[in-house]
DNA sequence: GTCTATAGTTCGATAGAC
DNA sequence: GTCTATCGAACTATAGAC
């Protein structure tokens, strides 16, 4: 995968960027060529000289860089976090939301799905691969040391993964005066301990 | 709103109907008027003499639509629930799984945008009423009833339909042999218990 | 590397016959 | 109510000058 990730060309970045943003801000179908070649500053032929393989190309290779990225950053905070359950999802959470806000379910289940069935297929193949397998790794680990309950694993990072989105979503529409990544504390503090009260 | 919803003219709700499905699933900009006038059976120019107004008018009549179907669902279903917390989170979630999948995220954040701005803001103010209020509420009681610990309950009712809707993504990628509901019913009992171990 | 020009499609929407 | 035919706009992609 990827043979073209590797030169990372700095002009080749700066396509790559551009692309990124708009299309894990509108989606795969209402970004056009002509959108990212005026993001760049350059006319939409010209971009054919850098993404010669079209669009959905275009997109996949976006996919590729952005899901390794992702998978580097889970993995370096989480071995600088402390080793504790609550500070390795506290970090995690941080990475998640200082990044370029990403909605997976879009991409799987729009986007991918237009460029064809398989390839959105081959997207939740990369999402549990760089995204998810970090997170239930340290899942894992705390149940193993008895901190936490019996629960399948996947299903907490799961949940993770989806509420960073909406957490990210929900600041975004400014109706709370807290910031994502403060929500997502709060959400970590209730998954960890629980709704229910308990002082008795 | 939706003068046009009043008139349930048989013909125009199977119109509806399949806009729908298609909207929901493919989100906005993916489904064309041919996509919709071939669900129905007839030609691209047909569906005209159904939606005059044209594709945008169509979304909204869908949305609003859906939204008022929503609402009414989930006043139904908390009303038929037992009075405790976890029974009524219960009933709400087996409704929101039982209902056609939708990503309100997506929505908001992919199909409305491409419409308006404006139109964005005021499918927030519509879900917000139809779908958080409800939710927020029965928390908010259970809050008063001293069952639940002092937490900002709109954030209670964002992460459920939240998680609600990754559960169902979830179950449409196969990969566990649970289904959506019962993993809600999982993730529900996560939420008011927690993770952390407690047999001490 | 970037441009203009354009081929080839597809889309939303309208006109008018039946 | 549904059809055929078509217009104008927007999109992906290519060709070729500079």
């Amino acid at each position: 995968m990827a043979t073209d990730t590797l030169e990372i060309s700095e002009s080749r970045a700066r396509v790559l960027d551009a692309a990124e943003k708009l299309f894990m801000e509108r989606g795969y179908a209402s970004v056009t060529m002509r959108h990212i070649a005026d993001a760049l500053g350059m006319k939409q032929a010209a971009l054919y000289y850098h993404a010669p393989n079209g669009k959905e190309q275009l997109y996949r290779e976006v996919v590729n860089r952005h899901m390794s990225h992702q998978r580097q950053g889970l993995e370096k905070v989480i071995a600088a976090a402390p080793p504790t359950l609550e500070a390795q999802l506290s970090a995690i959470t941080d990475w998640l939301v200082e990044q370029a806000p990403v909605d997976l379910m879009r991409m799987v289940r729009s986007d991918a799905v237009q460029i064809s069935e398989s390839y959105a297929q081959e997207l939740i193949q990369q999402v549990d691969y760089a995204m998810m397998q970090p997170i239930t790794n340290i899942i894992r680990a705390a149940q193993e040391r008895g901190e936490v309950r019996r629960i399948v694993p996947e299903m907490v990072s799961g949940m993770l993964l989806a509420l960073t989105n909406w957490a990210v979503y929900f600041d975004s529409t400014n109706r709370f005066s807290i910031t994502s990544k403060m929500m997502m504390r709060q959400v970590i503090e209730l998954m960890l301990n629980g709704m229910i009260e308990r002082s008795v």
